[in-house]
Parts: structure tokens; C-alpha cells; sequence
DNA sequence: GAAAAATAATAGGCTTGCTGATCATAAGCT
DNA sequence: AGCTTATGATCAGCAAGCCTATTATTTTTC
């Protein structure tokens, strides 16, 4: 009778097996389209800082610059997106979206909307609100506490320095 | 200006950083206990069902038999636990915690706690049980377009089924 | 009772996280 | 200028998800 009772009501455990649900459905759904969840992620954020250095965009990202490396070896190898290096600082490789990138990414982005829906369906708008805003302050919460303890890095980042302004569109969503 | 706003309330991606943070913050502060959370997590599972099967703690846990197979490797190599023969159907292999697993696991228990107390902290009690309703209701509503839309496995599971009564206690955590 | 179907565990391959190390190139400091 | 330090990208290795076989063994079906 032990365990059974703290997880049923244990914010932590639901809350990770309910982001582990939304990605396994978004997943599911997605499944054929030539992209993973975690590609698209990359894409997204090409997308919007376009020409952006490999360092920067794992800072964006907040995952580790070898872990981006791989991602990027494999979009670039299906065609999603070029590497270029930068005219200032050989070290400096910049990426660049394909044109054939949109309509899959269209279609992630419409798949990630029916997901979303589906999830908080019965709650009302206002309902919605307030769920987003006490994860809000629980990320705040949590961010806080990572600075205060560990040494670092991902923490306390500026905003994405746009150092190069080559392809900075910023307009509509594929 | 056409991502930013979009993704800052949007709660999907919002949840999914949360869980993050969340799983970040409690690996920072565990790493060095000699135990992984997804080893923990298996441990807490076998300590609840002791003497289970690993199909069925595959399934009570919701991941691939393959997968836990290699996490019951580490952890059988590392001393937390033992895999034994079942005595009536040869294919079965049962798995029992060894002693040295409870100091770890009360130092996991611990930390995990601490993490949530800071995460909901600034929530009244009645706040983290609105929060709490929601997730479940979210939880629900994905549980349940999961079943409408798939070929079933992890979908409408049942309760796991207790085939061996052995080591069956069920008492307070360690 | 024997063939067919189902199940338990494992193996192997792929993705995506992490870490630590290495290499080339820039930047900073006497 | 020259030496040291920092930075950008990559590599290699580990962990833990997934998926698709494969191999024993059981269970079901005829």
C-alpha cells in the first residue's frame, strides 16, 4: 500500500509521464514523415534564426554542441538543411534551411496543434491559463534552484545573440 | 516575431521543459549515487512487485522489454538486484533487489522530494491539487486519443497481474 | 499428439541525450 | 610577436529510449 498511494497524486512522477505521453503520441503520429520530433525541434529554431552558428544554436537548444553536431550530420544528409562556413571565422559553420524543408514542417506544426488540443480538451480557456501559468512558475521555480546549486552553464543565458544577419526573416510559420 | 509568441504560452512545449528541468535538476543532484533515475525508477517498481517478471515489469513500467532487459543487466552487474529462473515456465525470469539497494534508494527518495518541494513551491496546497487535477485530466484525454488512434501495446493495459505471490511484501519505502 | 500461434527474454540496429577529449582557429596578454 | 587561454566543431563512448528479429518455451488449436 506504500508506493501506490505517492505516485497516484506525485506531481513529479505525472508530470513526467504525461510529457512522455504527449511526445509518444505527437511520435506516433508523426511517425513516416522523414522527421523526428527532436529534427523538427532543430528546424523550428533554424527557421527562425536563420544562419545561426552550430555553438549558438545548441545554446538555444539547451542541448549539448555534440549532440547538435549528430542532429545536424543527419538533416543535412537527408536534405533538410546546409552547413556553410562563415566568411569571418573558419572555426564557424552556419546553417540554413533547404526550401525542401516546409511542407513537412507544416505538417508537424499541424499535427503538434491536434495534440495539443486533444490534451486539454474539457478545460476551458481560462482553465488553460492558469495550467500554463503554474508551469510558468514551476519552471521559474526550478530554474532558480539550478542556479543556485550548480555551476552553470546552461543557466543565467542571454538572449541568442543574433551575430550574423543573414537570412534573419522573421515572418509567418511553414 | 511569429515563433516567440507562439511557443511561450504554448503549453506543450512549455510542459516538455518542464519535465525537463525536472529530470535535469534531480540527475545533477543524484549523479554520483552509483544509480541512474531510470534505475531507481525500475528498483522503486521492483521493490512494490518484488519477484516480478520482467515482461511484466516491462509493462508495468511502459517501456520495451528490450530496454529494460539491458537496465536489468547494469543493475544485476552493479549488485542492486538478482534475476532467478521461475521454478514452473523455464522462458520467465524473475527479478528480486539484493540488500545493498535500500540506502540508495532512501537517498534517491530524498532528493526527489526535495526537488519537488522546490519546484511547487509559491503554490498553496489547494493550488498544487488543482495542478495535480489537471495533469490528470490531461493525462486522460492523451490516454485516451492514444487508444483511438494506435494498434494498441502500451494502450489498455491491465492492472499487472500478480502471478508470483513471492516476496510480495508490501511495506513503507525504504 | 502434433502443428501453429503466442509469449519471454535477448540481440542488434537506430536515435538522441550526456561526457570528456581532441583539433583547429581566434582572442587576450605580456 | 609569441605564448596562453578560450571557443567552435567533431569524435568516441555510455545510457536509455525505440524497433525488428531470433531463440526457447508454452499454449492453443485442430
Amino acid at each position: 500500500m506504500a508506493i501506490q498511494e505517492d505516485l497516484s497524486r506525485n506531481f513529479g512522477f505525472i508530470l513526467h509521464d504525461v510529457a512522455r505521453l504527449l511526445r509518444t503520441t505527437f511520435d506516433r503520429r508523426v511517425k513516416g514523415m522523414g522527421l523526428t520530433r527532436s529534427q523538427w525541434w532543430v528546424l523550428l529554431h533554424v527557421y527562425r534564426y536563420g544562419g545561426v552558428s552550430q555553438s549558438e544554436l545548441a545554446d538555444i537548444l539547451e542541448i549539448e554542441k555534440a549532440t547538435l553536431g549528430r542532429l545536424v550530420d543527419r538533416l543535412e544528409s537527408n536534405g533538410w538543411l546546409r552547413r556553410e562556413n562563415d566568411g569571418v571565422d573558419r572555426r564557424v559553420k552556419r546553417i540554413f534551411l533547404t526550401d525542401a524543408v516546409q511542407p513537412a514542417m507544416k505538417a508537424m506544426r499541424d499535427v503538434a496543434a491536434d495534440v495539443r488540443r486533444e490534451a486539454l480538451s474539457g478545460l476551458t480557456v481560462a482553465g488553460q491559463e492558469r495550467f500554463v501559468d503554474i508551469l510558468l512558475s514551476v519552471k521559474t521555480n526550478l530554474s532558480r534552484s539550478e542556479n543556485g546549486s550548480n555551476g552553470g552553464k546552461h543557466t543565467q543565458r542571454e538572449v541568442p545573440k543574433r551575430t550574423s544577419g543573414v537570412n534573419a526573416k522573421a515572418k509567418s510559420l511553414p
